[in-house]
DNA sequence: CCTATTTTTGTTGCACCGCAACATATATGT
DNA sequence: ACATATATGTTGCGGTGCAACAAAAATAGG
């Protein structure tokens, strides 16, 4: 994948293609969901969609509205469910501290956790594949014998982009 | 302070002094609240006690059961502002992945973060004052413009009481 | 000491989050 | 085409968290 960047990915630039970026993430849901024989149905896919469309986190309720056409009402369970499967696959994470839902624009390779770094005052959310994060929490944990199994690392503070303006 | 220990704070101890561990805690919120000129009321202290009490994090609601004698029930504000105050004086933490708080036995000296062990087998919460942890993520934040700001970090798994039955 | 002001607590009410249980529809395998 | 599995719709409810206003308690100032 063209977009696997770096060690650190960044913060969505403001200006980047977001069309493209959002189809490539859809692509990429596709591939996975194939190579699993799980199916990408229109309602997950639009939920995705939705969460694609934001690079912020969205609470459920929000991505409600955001999927409401012409009076045609998701039922929350309808979209939690969709959500759910989401996020078995890794495609979409949960933000504990937002009660909110974010889509995932990192190949989760191996099962290291994912650092999302949560801007308080715009509330776009960077993600960050930290093997070091990973590895201090890692040797911490190991130190009292705890087994860590957390998948999401949730920092929040103020983005560059926010703290020059 | 006796207590202050290592680097590592670990699990509390099945059989340690309960009764001290709470009564030290608590004198520990007097001096803190006393050197900031707060008040630490007699429903703020309840509170305080009664996530001391347990050593494992408690929901709003549990603690509105817990500090309810004879049909007089703290409404849940009520609660909920005594938590506020006391998460203001870092006394006390909110589990944002479990919705739950606990309280602080852990000396905050600095504006660490702090880092939490949460067993998902029998939800006993270990606090690390893991400055190792902190180094790392406030360079991985760093490399990408970010400032980060949270006090806690969570990390689910499995304790080694648990690991090892 | 008494009053004015600030701080804390109580009362009422509500919005949001998340899901259980069951019914229906849609897809998949044979 | 049929039986089976999977996904979605319907109804309803419990947990979480707080806003807005009222009352009570503590503190400051004269």
């Amino acid at each position: 994948m063209a977009r696997k960047s770096s060690a650190l990915t960044v913060f969505p630039k403001p200006d980047h293609d977001h069309q493209r970026c959002a189809s490539d993430a859809i692509a990429h849901a596709e591939v996975i969901c194939a190579a699993r024989k799980e199916r990408l149905t229109p309602m997950r896919r639009r939920v995705l969609e939705a969460l694609l469309a934001s690079h912020q986190p969205l609470g459920a309720y929000e991505l409600i509205d955001r999927l409401s056409v012409r009076g045609a009402r998701p039922a929350p369970i309808t979209v939690y469910r969709a959500l759910d499967f989401l996020r078995d696959q890794e495609l979409v994470h949960r933000i504990e501290s937002r009660n909110a839902f974010i889509a995932c624009v990192h190949n989760h390779q191996s099962s290291d956790p994912v650092v999302f770094l949560i801007c308080e005052k715009c509330g776009a959310v960077g993600e960050a594949a930290s093997a070091a994060v990973a590895d201090t929490i890692k040797n911490a944990s190991r130190a009292v014998g705890f087994v860590p199994k957390t998948p999401v690392i949730e920092i929040s503070g103020i983005c560059a982009h926010c703290k020059a303006a």
